[in-house]
DNA sequence: CGGAATCCTGCCTGATACTG
DNA sequence: CAGTATCAGGCAGGATTCCG
């Protein structure tokens, strides 16, 4: 990331203009798709509903997102703090002391965020149920399946 | 993927319980975060956006997700169809005419990822201005500062 | 503690060919 | 049309090391 580098992973160039319904993916500025690349980003989604009020440090933040590289770590504060969303403060004392905590930005996003994980919290039994579901369907429809070409 | 291989990224067995306010990452049924990295992908939530109430062809998915690779969409509906987010519809004619819509669960889902885009086309601007302002500092931090071992 | 730099692997994209 | 299969290439991301 030299420094203004949008690589624009969405072409926006895009001049099919027959979309009838939705369409924002590419055009529309072709900046929200990459917004929403951004904030639809699983670990950047953690961050943002984690800083919910209290500021957190780096350590925390690692310890509390379980998984996360410490690379991802930064590389997703970084992120959001270029966004805008999250502040990064850091205090110029012996062991180094960096908090992170959602800007005014952040916070109105981290509302929807929380509606997300809230669904998310609230449906994750129909979820479990339809995965069972699904998969013993499979199951079912390859033991019925006459072994096409399988081979061996 | 085999047939029902949770691979499951997060851990599980996290046995940290010095949590003291949020900490749905690892624990709480630990179902939490898988469901909701698949549902911060972010080619589901494109894809999910996108089937607000007309059902949309395989074909056409993938035209109004510029990006997005022949596999990846396929995966992707599996997915959200596994979850029964999605519904899989096959028409058994000469062409082949398969039709993806959202299920009732998926519906509701829907409303709270529109929410997360109806967001980020609010504040795209501020988010755009925030980027620059951030640049221009980083610019100009690099333009200060001395170049300590940059050597060459 | 909070990173930056490096290496290295694995997944994703893109292209192509083949089914039904 | 709606995939599945395969291969090449790139880059996102994990693990490790080292520095302020």
């Amino acid at each position: 990331m030299e420094e203004g580098t949008y690589k624009s992973p969405g072409h926006c160039e895009g001049t099919d203009r027959d979309y009838d319904a939705l369409q924002w993916d590419t055009r529309e500025d072709c900046e929200v798709r990459q917004i929403l690349d951004r904030v639809a980003d699983k670990w950047s989604l953690l961050v943002i509903a984690l800083l919910d009020r209290h500021t957190l440090r780096f350590t925390e933040l690692r310890r509390k997102i379980d998984g996360i590289s410490q690379r991802m770590l930064t590389v997703t504060l970084r992120q959001l703090e270029r966004d805008g969303l999250v502040e990064r403060t850091v205090y110029p004392v012996v062991p180094p002391r960096v908090e992170y905590a959602l800007t005014p930005l952040g916070a109105t996003l981290h509302d929807t965020i929380q509606a997300l994980v809230t669904w998310t919290e609230g449906h994750q039994n129909e979820i479990a149920a339809a995965r069972a579901a699904y998969d013993a369907r499979e199951a079912a429809e390859a033991q019925a399946r006459p072994p096409e070409h399988t081979r061996v």
